[in-house]
DNA sequence: TCACCTATATTTAGGCA
DNA sequence: TTGCCTAAATATAGGTG
C-alpha cells in the first residue's frame, strides 16, 4: 500500500482560507463540540445550550434539556438591555426592514457570483496544472508515461536541434517556423497520458478485520439537537 | 519511581457518582469545550454563545463575539414566547433589524474577501502562464529561451532513462527513488518555477509557538469568555 | 480549584467514496 | 452532505503538590 494517508496534520490556528475546507472543517468541529457538550451533560449532569451561527448563514444548536429554558434562565439573570428606543413611526421601520432585505438579497446574490468566480479560476488553474502534468517530480509518473515522456521528449529535443541549426543559419528575425512543442503534429505526445493514472501502483487496500473503531456506537446519545428554523 | 501514572482511564458515558471527581472533571472538560468552541470561532469564522448551568449552580458563558449580540439574533430568528412580553414586541423589533443588519454586513464582508480572492487567482493565473513559456509554441520563443529549454530537456531526459532503468531493475513498487524532475541539481533547471509558489499569499504564519503544552501560552486566544455573573 | 505529569483515549485533517 | 480510513495531534483520567 502506498502510503494512502499522511494522518492527521497540524493546522494552523487561523481562518482556514479555502472554503470548501472550511466548510468540512466546520461540520466535523461542529459535531465534535457537540458531541463533548453532551459528553458533559451527562458525566457532570449539567445544563448546556450551545448556539452557532455557520459560514453559510445557518444556525445550529444544540440544548440540554431544552435551549428555550436555558436560554430565559440565562436572560433572567443577566437581563438583556435591549435598545427600546422606539425611534421612529411603525411605518418608518417597516421601510428600514424591507430596504435591508433588499439590500441582504441583492449582496447575496453578489456572493454567490463572485463564489462561482472563484470557482471557475480555481478549475481553470487545475486544468492547467494537469496539463502541466510533467512538472511533477518524476517519482510520481507511472512507468508508461515515462517511456511516453523519454520518447517524446527525444523527439523534441531533435526538433529543437533542427530548430536551433535553422535559427543560427538564418540570423534573421525568426519568419515562424513550423514546429509547435506539444502541439498535435508530434504523434508521440499525441498519445501522452494525462496526469490522472499515477495510481497504477497502488494496491487494493483489502482489510478483512473490521476492527476498526466505528463498530460500536451511540454510546453517548446526543441530546436532541438540530439546525434551527429559518 | 514505579508506575507513577496509568494514563488515561476510560469513563463510562454516566453520571459521575463521586462528587469531587464530577467536579474536577466538569472543571477540565469545561475548558476543553471552550478552547474548542474558540478553535472553531478562528477556524471557520463563526460565531458562538455558550452557556453552562454548573453543578454548583454557577453560570459560564462563552460568546464569540459577545453573548449579547449572539442571544439577540439567535432570538430574532427564533421568536420566544417569553412571558415578559411587555417590551417584547419592539425590543423584538429592534432585534431584527440589528439581525438584518449583522447579516448584512458579514455578507459585505464576504463579497470582500470573495472579490480578492478572484483577483488574486487571476493574478496568479498571469503569472503562471508566463512562467511557463515552454508550453507555449516553439515558434514564440526567442533563441535563448530555446538554448535552455534544449539543455534542461535533455538533462531531463537523461534522468528519465535513468528513472526508467531502475524502474526495470526493481520490477517492485517504486520505493520513491532519490530522483527529483526539477531538482536544483540541474542549473539549467533551477531558475524553472515550481508549481507551488502559488499560494504564499495565504500564509501569514503569526506563529510564536512555544510547543510544549507546559508554558501556558494563549496561541489561540480566548475571544473573551468568563464565568457569567452570580 | 489549578498546574503539572504520564500514558492512553479520542479527535480530527486530508483523502476517498 | 455524510461516512469511512489512516496516522498524527490533542484531550484528559488519575495522581501529586
Amino acid at each position: 500500500m502506498a502510503r494512502t494517508s499522511r494522518g492527521r496534520q497540524k493546522v494552523e490556528m487561523v481562518k482556514m482560507v479555502k472554503d470548501s475546507n472550511r466548510q468540512v472543517t466546520f461540520s466535523k468541529r461542529r459535531s465534535g463540540l457537540f458531541k463533548k457538550a453532551s459528553e458533559l451533560c451527562t458525566l457532570c449532569g449539567v445544563e448546556i445550550a450551545i448556539i452557532v451561527f455557520s459560514p453559510g448563514h445557518k444556525v445550529f444548536s444544540f440544548g440540554h434539556p431544552s435551549i428555550q429554558a436555558l436560554l430565559d434562565r440565562f436572560l433572567a439573570r443577566n437581563p438583556t438591555k435591549l435598545a427600546t428606543s422606539s425611534s421612529s413611526s411603525s411605518a418608518h421601520r417597516n421601510a428600514q426592514v424591507r430596504e435591508l432585505n433588499a439590500q441582504l438579497t441583492q449582496v447575496l446574490q453578489e456572493v454567490e457570483i463572485e463564489k462561482k468566480h472563484g470557482e471557475e479560476l480555481n478549475r481553470i488553474r487545475k486544468i492547467s496544472q494537469s496539463h502541466c502534468w510533467w512538472e511533477a517530480p518524476v517519482r510520481e509518473l507511472g512507468l508508461d508515461q515515462l517511456q511516453h515522456l523519454k520518447a517524446a521528449l527525444q523527439e523534441f529535443s531533435k526538433n529543437i536541434s533542427r530548430q536551433k541549426l535553422f535559427l543560427q543559419t538564418c540570423s534573421a528575425p525568426t519568419p515562424t517556423p513550423p514546429l509547435q512543442f506539444f502541439g498535435p503534429a508530434n504523434p508521440a505526445m499525441a498519445t501522452l497520458p494525462t496526469a490522472d493514472n499515477h495510481l497504477q501502483y497502488d494496491i487494493k487496500n483489502i482489510n478483512p478485520t473490521t476492527t476498526t473503531t466505528n463498530s460500536n456506537n451511540n454510546l453517548h446519545l446526543h441530546h436532541g439537537y438540530g439546525s434551527g428554523f429559518y
